[in-house]
Order: C-alpha cells, then structure tokens, then sequence
DNA sequence: TATGAATATTAATATATTTAGATATTAATG
DNA sequence: CATTAATATCTAAATATATTAATATTCATA
C-alpha cells in the first residue's frame, strides 16, 4: 500500500513553502494575534518597503492562505482559515520546547524522579 | 511592542522551509503513522535511490525535525517531536477543507466583484 | 584486515526564490 | 479630469535550493 498521493504532498509541500519565510510568518501572527489588518498597518508594523509587503501578501494569497478585501482605496487581509494560527501555534510550541532543551529535560526528569 | 523578536520568527521560517518538499512530507508521515523506520525501509517504501533519501534525512535531521540511531550497520530515525505529527495533521485539515469547501472559494470570488 | 552492506557526503549543474527598484493600476477627491 | 494615496505588478540581479552522479564512511564479519 503506497499511501496517500503523491499530489496531496505536493500540495502540502507548496503550503508548507508558501509560509516559509520570516516575513510572511511575521505577517501571519500579526493576523492571528489581531484579526485583519490593512496593507498599511502590516506596512507600519513591519517596517517594511510597501511593494516587498505587497509580494510577500500576493504568495500567500497565491495560496489561499491569506484573503483580502476592498475598502475603497485599502486593503484589508485576514487568515483564510482559522486553523493556519493553530499551525503557527503548534510550530511555535515546537520550537520553544526545542530552545528551552536541556532545562526542560532536567526539569521534567527531576518532576518525574 | 514590536512583538516577539525576528530571529524566532526567521527560525518558525527555517523549520517549515525544511518540511516544504513533498519527498520530506512523505517521510514524516510515513514516520508519524508507523512509528521509527530505517533508511531501508523509507527506501522502498518510497521508492527512492538511497543517496536521495539521505539527502532529505539529513536536511530533517540538521533541523532536528528527525532524530536518528545506530543500531549496527543500520540507521533508524523518528520523529524528533510528536508534535510534528500534529503540525502535519493540521495541515491536511487545512488543505482538506479548502479542497472539499466551496465556502473559501466563493469568498474569494467575491472579493474581486 | 579485506570485504560487503548500509548510510552519508560532496560537487556540479539546474532551477526556483528573494530582493530592490521602477512602473502600473485603482479608487477617491479637488 | 487631473491628482494623490494605496496597493499591485514587472523586471533583472542576487541567493538559495534541488537534482544527479560519483564517491566516501562506517560497521559487521569472514
């Protein structure tokens, strides 16, 4: 038995490659933390040139991991699906369990004997 | 507040980048559904020349997404985390509702009148 | 210690992604 | 309808990543 196809894991592949990038990570946690926001105010908090945001939000847009919306002239982009902030969540789990290594090990031996 | 430090977020960016390629996805969920697996194994379970298998292990591996350990001549590896399992899991979630949902996409539509 | 089996590394080329700057589009306003 | 503000797109140059084939390492054992 071979498995899911080949295709999916592409696909989640592409997905997982779509977020892949400091920028775009920062710009979907200011989403999870805050809800939409405005090309500007991502602009604003990110400090960052315009057309860089622009094409960092176009990629995930691409992606259908973030979608936008017109307010006359702005544009207002939010998390296309509640379950990316898990995502992040679970990666930042990872990640903090990794960094606090050794500590939480001894912590967690000297909790269990 | 600027709100957590870059480097956390360039780290989140490095850890998915090292997920982001289908022949990796393969391997962790082959790692996450059966459990540890020798390069053999992932070999023809993939069907994949060895030097290429090793290749992505050792990307996993620099990362410290997969541990691995010698048992003689052989080397078996594992998820370094279970919660990868869980990254992976809610990833398809994500990818199976917008391939099942039409709500996403009417969204998207709309968006552009 | 020579050999074979399992795994890892290296180096080259090809391909894809990022960046930065210039320019284009869109919608509101005077 | 010309202008401005907000956002998007395009292009070329710089970087990074993937692929392929060849070679190296490690360990058990004859």
């Amino acid at each position: 038995m071979t498995g899911p196809s080949n295709e999916l894991q592409a696909l989640k592949a592409e997905f997982f490659r779509a977020m892949a990038h400091p920028m775009r990570i920062r710009i979907l946690e200011l989403l999870s933390a805050k809800g939409e926001q405005s090309v500007q105010a991502l602009q604003a908090e990110l400090s960052m040139d315009q057309p860089i945001i622009s094409q960092h939000l176009a990629k995930l847009r691409a992606h259908t991991i973030v979608i936008s919306r017109k307010e006359g002239t702005t544009v207002v982009y939010a998390l296309a699906d509640p379950r990316i902030a898990d995502l992040l969540k679970v990666a930042k789990d990872v990640l903090n369990r990794r960094l606090s290594g050794t500590k939480t090990l001894l912590h967690e031996l000297r909790r269990h004997g």
